[in-house]
DNA sequence: CGGTAAACGAGACGGTACGTCGTGTCTTTGA
DNA sequence: TCAAAGACACGACGTACCGTCTCGTTTACCG
């Protein structure tokens, strides 16, 4: 089991500087909150960053996977057990906080991730392990919770439950046919996870 | 002697040639279907349609205007009303095609429109007036005419049903996380949407 | 003498206008004068001319067409003989005319002529006879008047004394090493047509 | 600590390749000897010199600039001092070259590159200095060395001599009205520059 | 006086070239 | 070995004119 480090993992020349990582996700993010996606590009971060071009290739191999890890790395996942209250206020409080963020300058953000996505497999797979897992994680926990404690009646299909809280608030954010307040949120989750009894 | 300043309906100068519309469009649309958003730039597009750069951007202001155009030409409106069968079988049909072409490669399509309509407000409302809100226009019709019927019980917010049904399909289309089946659909419906009695 | 016009010589539909081709000329010289040679574009002359483009096509084969054709219009040749001064007096009023035009901004449209020419044949031969030619052809003359008067003494070779006082005008105007005054042009013929006696 | 602002004599970055700019002259030379100056598009260049557009944009701002370049690149000045020769021989000498020049293909780019530097001052001062001064600088110590020898009479105006020998010749150059021979060289020198005695 | 023919404006259209921007790779020097 | 700076090929961008064309409309003449 003793992982053998033949000679790779000793750090031979110059080090990374951490700034410099750290320079371009910051610049990679202010470009893409203004801007959008095709703001992104190296060409911008570099000077932006106060880098060269070729730096930032050595860290990604293109634009927006830099734009991905850069979203990627502010958007935490939510803190799902604020203990004190009951799991199902947890639940609404996360969807609040959900909806705030969607409702805010950073839901473009979050739509261009999306949009980024669907260009590349790696991508995809990062923004779906990352961010949207992430998600239906801490919501399947926090329900899984009100099952427990008797707050909410048990679900068929659980992830179809997760679906059906997440699929409007995407669609909404997306399309821009309505927009997401909180007033919606509640409405939703009233619908798709009443409170039982 | 008056010179009448023309009343903007009378068409001046050469006709546009129907065919050089028809040929850039389905040359988008090709491009679109295999190779994404990105694989079409005016450049493919002129060369695909044996037309010259500057023709095609006589019709539209730049390459995602002449997808979406693309797009929207074909994706024409569900035809709701099929008479003869019941208002809620006809409802369940129309969901298993909308999962159908989900599915297929034209889902990529959608999926590539929805990214497109982030960059460009022009763009976002084609895509919400001429997609979205014709699918919705059409489900709400059938949905109306079930509750005349009795088949399904009156909604207290017929939108967010809407919300509720479009909204996962959507979901998972762009989140790749999980497949659109008809069976997903099925669940979904006799979710949301359960026959009465 | 009586020539059969067969049909050709007889105009048939609508005339020309004839403020068309003068408006052309007009907008061409106009910006001819400033902007240079490279600002007489077709597109250009029909904007400024209230013209539509194919109808200055009708009228000439390309831009420096018209731009020489500009050019032409209003250079006149030298009016060669006033009456009254002896001719000797004549030549250096003419050629201080020809200094002071070549001075004015008017002699950048000469130089643009010039350029022109090299490209086409057929531009060189109009601007060599329509230009070159009358300038020549009027200084010969009123040399010959000189020296039929005895006032200076017969050259052995007519066309190199007109090279000599062309020559080095249109190289000062072209090249631009040197302004192109009075005193300039008097040194010029005091040392190439020297008075006799 | 004090970061040094990079004197400008340090070279920094990857270095030009040499052959570059070498090819992009000769391919633009190649262009302008057959074709003349309307050959020279940057299009053109890049293709026939294996370079990318952006490349050749890097060195020079356009094309008429690339084709200045070129023929300047060549047209080195005439080396005045052949030692064994008479001044006065070596002064024919020269013109008859001059007249060479100008009577072959290459006399085609000298006429190109005088309506070049009609249009731009940057193109004209280039021309000025490194051909025109050039040329009549070799002019000029050849003629100081005739008078120096008493092969010639000091004339009263150094710079009009230069311009009564090189007007002529490029006034018959640029209006092509007759040809440039070496008779003709000889002629115009006899009237300019006789022997003394 | 009505038909015919050309003039003319407007604009479509295929081209060619423009000058710019961004990409991703490579080659230097310097830390 | 990292990092900077910049060279470079490539591909696409959006624009400007070109020269040709197809229309509809207007204006003369001629039978």
């Amino acid at each position: 089991m003793a992982r053998q480090p033949p000679s790779s993992t000793v750090p031979r020349g110059r080090p990374r500087d951490p700034r410099t990582r750290a320079a371009i996700l910051a610049a990679a993010r202010a470009l893409l909150e203004r801007g959008g996606l095709t703001a992104v590009t190296i060409e911008a971060i570099a000077q932006k960053a106060g880098v060269s071009r070729p730096t930032i290739y050595r860290y990604w191999p293109n634009a927006p996977a830099v734009a991905m890890a850069a979203f990627l790395d502010v958007t935490g996942a939510p803190d799902a057990a604020r203990s004190t209250r009951s799991p199902y206020a947890a639940l609404r409080a996360q969807f609040h906080a959900v909806a705030d963020a969607f409702a805010a300058p950073a839901g473009r953000s979050v739509a261009a991730m999306v949009a980024a996505a669907q260009s590349e497999t790696e991508l995809a797979k990062a923004f779906r392990n990352e961010f949207i897992a992430r998600n239906r994680d801490a919501t399947r926990l926090l329900l899984e919770r009100c099952i427990e404690d008797g707050l909410i009646a048990p679900p068929a299909d659980m992830e179809l439950v997760l679906d059906l809280v997440f699929g409007p608030l995407f669609y909404r954010l997306l399309m821009g046919h309505a927009p997401i307040t909180r007033g919606f949120v509640d409405r939703l989750l009233d619908t798709v996870i009443p409170a039982s009894a």
